[in-house]
DNA sequence: CTAGGGTTAG
């Protein structure tokens, strides 16, 4: 009797498998079959046997006169209660197989909770096993499985489950529906969600505020706002759920300053906000990029005592980081005691966003150091730092990283590679990424078409697009955005042309950047006023990046008054700047308009703008090296101005005249001639070659667009030292080579 | 037994 109450009592903390060692060894080898056993235990301790495995049986069951096992105990409360501490696939298989001695194997009320405490655990196949195995189950166990697959992100099996459940003949109830919804919005099931909709209407839950708390979020993560917004404004009873659905749902449809007006009528009607609507609306100033808000914000969590929640401070530093203030947030980052991966990739995206790209590797390798584990999305964020930094080196140590870890066959980790590469110089590298992925989605495809772009080849982007139209996939409109620039960059128009007027044959509606992109297609050719008339009959209204083109073209056709016009546009468009101003100065100038140039110069000095400094840089062993203009910090400056004179006397030898229209653009130089070759540009180059072995390529990036003078003399310098210099500029690739630039002098 | 958030590739 002692034995038995004790084994009992120790059910909740001891585990199974202790308690079968602590049954005397005297009675195993007595009854050694598991039935005789439990017989010989339930009649001499009358309370407890022991059956098949060591799971003891509960107290109050005995047998009847024709030694029929009875109980007497709860056994819902009972199971409830030893299910909640079981945290084993092996404990459930031996609850279920006691539930057989009992006659309880279609209790609806356990096995239910036995779904929920599987897929809890993680034992969402064992969890089906159960559900299969109950005869006739009703709309609780259709329920539990179906959220089961839905809290897996299994969603094509939450609503596999459900349509099942119809078929079955259940109907579903309020529980039902956040569930399916949610396995909807996770696959942007529209038309299968509307469906849903439509029979929760029909089953009379449409006022129920967990199902319309699930279609807020529906149709949000559809891109469906309005259709999310009509719910919401129909809603009686908001509670905090269905403000933040709506609230992050604003935000992650581009629209930050919507989501933040509904957060300020949250206030007014003095609901209360938790961690949770602040994560949303901390996202919403970032977007918004209203520092000053976001500050409020913070202040906000300190006065609610909200500053110890992790996943808010990681929003905070999300938020710094996206407002540019990105020591603020690695300030938060230090302080945090928590080392969540998330945190980690905020951090990491942050300075590669920030002009910081060379901290964000820095950072990455920091982490492998301490041993976090990165995951996919730091990885994705990491290869994005590699391509702004540009370095061909880097970017090669990534992608043996890669290689080496579990993300080498990552779609998405795939397409950042080819980016990377792409953008760090090496398209071919790019398409040797490309060949060697096995799946290709729609990104995938793009990214390469994209790379090709960057580079000027439109025939290899072209095909390619022919390619991925027969292996099945549907282009979208980056995949256009990529073979539009491609065929700007090498100056095929009509291909553009036409390409531009096939995309809505694939049902994609372009934007501004298609637009911007056939402007300049356009313009760049010549075709000045029919740009201008393109631009008049856009259904949409011109934006920045549409004007900007128009006013590139016509300072390379010189054409004063349109590009006046566009400049105008601009202005107000964008105000602060600086590119604007100086391409229009650039137009007086190469028109020779020194009054023009005058002018904008007094703009700019109202507005209180000042040029962008250039620079260049070029990594040698490894290293990255920055040149500014005239720079003599290099410890070997005196060499490498040495190799400039050098240069400068081949180039005049070889018949190189400065182009001074070029000369004049430099607003801000009193000798001209001297500036020229002092462009960071040539530094670059000039250290390049005293510092690799005869034949090396040189790649260069620099932040602004190649200037015309450097451009001719670049190619010249090629030939004369018999090297292939890339330049990446701020805009795409050169690739010089022979005398000759892939641009085709189109830039 | 139910619903909401943050990092993310072209």
């Amino acid at each position: 009797m002692a034995l038995s109450q004790s084994l009992l009592r120790a059910i909740p903390t001891c585990s199974f498998l202790s308690l079968s060692s602590s049954l005397p060894s005297t009675l195993q080898r007595l009854y050694p079959s598991p039935f005789k056993l439990f017989e010989f235990a339930a009649s001499k301790f009358s309370c407890i046997g022991y059956y098949y495995s060591s799971l003891p049986l509960p107290l109050d069951h005995n047998f009847d006169n024709n030694n029929n096992l009875y109980y007497t105990f709860e056994p819902e409360a009972y199971y409830t209660s030893l299910l909640s501490k079981s945290t084993h696939k092996s404990f459930l298989n031996q609850i279920h197989a006691q539930l057989f001695t009992f006659g309880l194997q279609n209790n609806g009320y356990i096995i239910t909770k036995f779904i929920h405490v599987g897929s809890n655990i993680g034992e969402i196949v064992y969890a089906r096993k159960i559900f299969d195995e109950f005869s006739d189950p009703y709309v609780f166990l259709w329920n539990a499985i179906i959220r089961g697959y839905s809290s897996h992100n299994m969603f094509h099996e939450a609503i596999d489950m459900y349509n099942n459940m119809q078929e079955a003949y259940v109907s579903p109830d309020c529980f039902t529906f956040p569930h399916v919804l949610k396995a909807c919005s996770g696959l942007s099931a529209v038309k299968f969600g509307q469906a849903v909709h439509a029979q929760a209407f029909r089953h009379g839950l449409e006022s129920d505020v967990f199902v319309q708390n699930g279609l807020v979020t529906l149709y949000t993560k559809c891109r469906k706002i309005e259709l999310a917004r009509i719910i919401f404004d129909r809603l009686v009873e908001r509670n905090i759920v269905s403000w933040t659905s709506m609230i992050s749902g604003c935000a992650q449809n581009g629209q930050p300053i919507e989501a933040l007006r509904i957060f300020c009528e949250m206030r007014k009607l003095n609901v209360e906000p938790d961690w949770i609507v602040l994560v949303s609306v901390l996202r919403a100033y970032s977007d918004a990029e209203d520092l000053e808000q976001g500050k409020c914000v913070h202040s906000l969590v300190m006065k609610m005592g909200l500053e110890y929640e992790p996943d808010l401070l990681i929003a905070l530093t999300a938020m710094y980081s996206k407002c540019g203030q990105i020591m603020v947030a690695k300030l938060l980052f230090d302080l945090m005691e928590v080392q969540d991966v998330i945190l980690w990739n905020v951090m990491i995206s942050g300075f590669a966003k920030n002009g910081h790209a060379s901290k964000a590797v820095e950072l990455f390798q920091k982490m492998l150091m301490r041993n976090i584990r990165p995951d996919s999305v730091t990885v994705q964020s990491t290869i994005l730092a590699c391509a702004h930094v540009g370095s061909l080196d880097q970017a090669r140590w990534m992608d043996n990283y890669v290689y080496n870890s579990k993300f080498r066959d990552d779609i998405c980790v795939k397409t950042a590679l080819i980016d990377m590469y792409a953008k760090c110089g090496s398209v071919e590298l790019a398409r040797k990424v490309f060949d060697q992925s096995i799946h290709r989605d729609v990104v995938l495809w793009s990214a390469m078409i994209v790379g090709y772009g960057l580079h000027g080849r439109a025939r290899e982007a072209i095909d390619l697009f022919n390619m991925m139209k027969s292996a099945g996939v549907h282009p979208n409109d980056v995949t256009f955005i990529g073979l539009l620039t491609a065929c700007n960059h090498s100056g095929l128009v009509k291909e553009g042309w036409e390409l531009f007027h096939s995309m809505r044959l694939y049902g994609i509606e372009p934007r501004h950047q298609h637009y911007a992109c056939v402007v300049d297609l356009l313009g760049r050719s010549g075709h000045l006023e029919k740009a201008y008339n393109f631009i008049q009959n856009m259904p949409i209204e011109p934006a920045v990046s549409i004007w900007g083109a128009l006013l590139s073209a016509c300072k390379i056709h010189r054409h004063v008054k349109l590009g006046e016009y566009a400049a105008e546009k601009l202005f107000s468009l964008d105000p602060l700047n600086t590119g604007h101003y100086v391409q229009l100065s650039n137009l007086y100038a190469s028109t020779r308009m020194w009054e023009g140039v005058a002018k904008v110069r007094v703009l700019m000095k109202e507005k209180g703008l000042t040029k962008d400094l250039g620079y260049s840089m070029i990594e040698v062993n490894g290293k990255l090296q920055a040149f500014r203009m005239g720079d003599k910090s290099h410890p070997r400056s005196e060499e490498i101005y040495k190799e400039l004179e050098i240069l400068e006397r081949k180039l005049m030898e070889a018949g190189f005249v400065p182009d001074a229209e070029s000369a004049l653009h430099d607003l801000d130089t009193e000798d001209k001639q001297v500036s020229l070759c002092n462009h960071s540009e040539r530094l670059a180059i000039a250290y390049g070659l005293i510092s690799t072995p005869p034949g090396t390529t040189l790649r260069i990036t620099k932040n602004l667009r190649a200037c015309v003078n450097c451009h001719s003399a670049t190619k010249l310098i090629t030939k004369l030292v018999n090297r292939e210099i890339v330049v990446r500029d701020a805009n795409r690739f050169h690739h010089f080579k022979d005398g000759f630039c892939s641009c085709g002098d189109f830039w």
